[in-house]
DNA sequence: GTTTCCTGCGAAAACGTTTTCCCGTTGACA
DNA sequence: TGTCAACGGGAAAACGTTTTCGCAGGAAAC
């Protein structure tokens, strides 16, 4: 019993050429309807495939894309994810995915190697430690061997390429705003580490409406967290502010459910005393008590909209279209850590 | 500028044979080292990298490992990939992920595309709708091929390759009994629909703990709840329960999590009038308030395990050690949301 | 001086497709 | 009878590797 079915085999069991086969299978009219009924029935029953990696060497394009992302583990990521694999498996297109887990090198290795071959574009997500570095060498090597790519929230602008991020500024404008609207006036701020670009965003959002705000604008009342090390004595930190804020806004769902914890603890009643919004909608604000408003990123509508770009890309490969970045508007989504005034005031 | 260099490229500026190249970068010492040397240093300023296709097709392997899960947006799942992706980035494999979002349809999709020739070997978690289905034809098929496969968390039994497992009749047998004796003595359940095996599992052993403490079972404490439907209406039916329960084993944290938000809602005390234990230790378990105590499930482990199976039969493949079925051992994580008596007892 | 053995390299086949070009047969038509 | 087009199909090249085999020339062994 063979193992794997060629057009070979096909061909010698039914005593004709392999091109009389594969033109066959191709509904080819230059084989008669008969030969060609009998072929296509042969093969359906040996199950034949067509190998891959044959026909992707052949026609040089492989019908498969490459994913990198910083990390697996992540709401927000793999509902884009979702959405790129529900283009990708409309479009006849296979995903690759690769994890950089937030490493310079391991994003390295992982562009090379989907560099050689196989895949017909990129779709990355830029690692932090990568963004600290600042050396982005490895992309525009990939963009020498004319792999189309594109860079979807996490994204680096000198690069030349297309782009879709969340509008990270509007929402942290947004949010900021709205909080103030329902009443807060010593708003606070839990970010990422100064270096990651949705965090520079979201930061720069949230200062923009203080200041339209006339509320003075301290830098210290954004407390930037490291990750990496346990971050609840460092959210903590920001209940030493005198006076106490009565609003936070979180870069991240998990600083938001932490800051929620310890406020319960220190008796501090949520909303009345504090409100809290925070970006992601993941299953952290759902499911935290009280749950979390937050800033709807629509993950799955980013990840559709790049791949379909980068589709794009790939199969029109000649045009000239000039690069383009797209931002993808944000939404808050109420929730019971803001005061019910808000929604009605907001909007 | 040539997009892409081969071997060729290099043969030809070099003035010597492709045969002589491919052997020279691969230090083949039938090559003088002077001519080695000159055409290493040669395709390292030119940052050659072999074709991936072209290689595979020749050396029949591709070191590309498949990966087939039910959904992405899920803490467990996407930890399994983060472990299988440690070892496989190790071990110079790379990973190519499908997603069957819960369809038999997808499932079948994926498994036909990734047995056409491009991957090593290939790891699966069964979709829901497979198991109830029950039909597993087209796992047979890519078994045919010869394609080494190993099944991870979801598994079905009759199928003939490794597999590997939690010890979901386990963890939830020490759920049950570690809340008997902090002293609850009215425990329900909150489970999946019944024909998900790691749903049956966790059923039984709960059942078993509860027979061995001789508590009367009956079948109707056991509530399923159908997760495409807005499962709040559906997890508030426990609560109609009479006595109400003062313990609640819950098969996944999100029905944790919603019965803790109902209780909350009802004046019931958490853990003194209510305690509850969750399978699945994720984000949602951590953050809820009360956080949950939660059964781990060591998914990391999982992954890295049942690709390291996987790999040993790839690369021993003629070798005809019978298939084995692992079972990771599970683990409590004491939280909140039951009574610090527990952990002594219990341990 | 003949044979044997290295050394260093090239030719060519093979992996499984797809596609271009070509060839033989048939029948129509002048 | 000779010309031509249409039809049905095959041969072969190409994609980029890897690997087996062979060959030439020189050195060593007899």
């Amino acid at each position: 019993m063979k193992t794997k079915i060629t057009l070979k085999d096909i061909a010698n069991e039914l005593g004709v050429s392999v091109s009389t086969v594969s033109k066959a299978l191709h509904n080819n009219t230059r084989i008669s309807k008969e030969t060609r009924d009998k072929i296509q029935a042969f093969a359906k029953l040996l199950k034949y495939t067509p190998d891959a990696r044959a026909r992707s060497l052949r026609a040089s394009h492989s019908n498969i894309i490459g994913v990198v992302i910083p990390e697996i583990t992540n709401h927000f990521f793999t509902t884009v994810i979702k959405g790129i694999d529900y283009v990708t498996s409309q479009k006849g297109y296979q995903l690759i995915i690769c994890l950089s887990n937030e490493s310079y090198d391991r994003e390295v290795e992982n562009l090379n190697l989907l560099a050689s071959g196989s895949i017909d574009g990129l779709l990355v997500s830029i690692a932090t430690e990568t963004q600290k570095k600042g050396v982005y060498s490895h992309f525009v090597e990939a963009q020498k061997r004319e792999l189309p790519m594109v860079l979807f929230d996490r994204v680096e602008e000198t690069l030349n390429c297309d782009k879709v991020t969340a509008d990270d500024f509007g929402g942290a404008y947004m949010a900021t705003k709205a909080m103030y609207t329902s009443g807060c006036r010593n708003i606070a701020m839990l970010n990422f580490e100064s270096h990651v670009t949705v965090g520079k965003e979201r930061k720069e959002g949230y200062e923009k409406a203080l200041q339209e705000l006339k509320i003075e604008k301290e830098f210290s009342r954004v407390f930037e967290i490291n990750e990496k090390k346990n971050f609840y004595s460092q959210v903590e930190k920001i209940f030493d502010l005198n006076p106490l804020p009565d609003g936070i806004f979180a870069a991240k769902e998990d600083f938001a459910a932490v800051a929620i914890k310890i406020a319960l603890q220190k008796g501090i009643r949520i909303p009345e005393d504090l409100s809290l919004i925070s970006f992601v909608n993941g299953s952290i604000s759902e499911y935290s008590t009280p749950s979390i408003t937050a800033v709807i990123q629509h993950g799955y509508d980013m990840g559709k909209l790049a791949v379909e770009l980068l589709i794009d890309r790939i199969e029109n490969k000649e045009s000239e279209k000039p690069f383009e970045t797209r931002v993808i508007a944000t939404k808050l989504k109420y929730r019971d850590s803001t005061k019910n005034s808000i929604k009605l005031k907001a909007t």
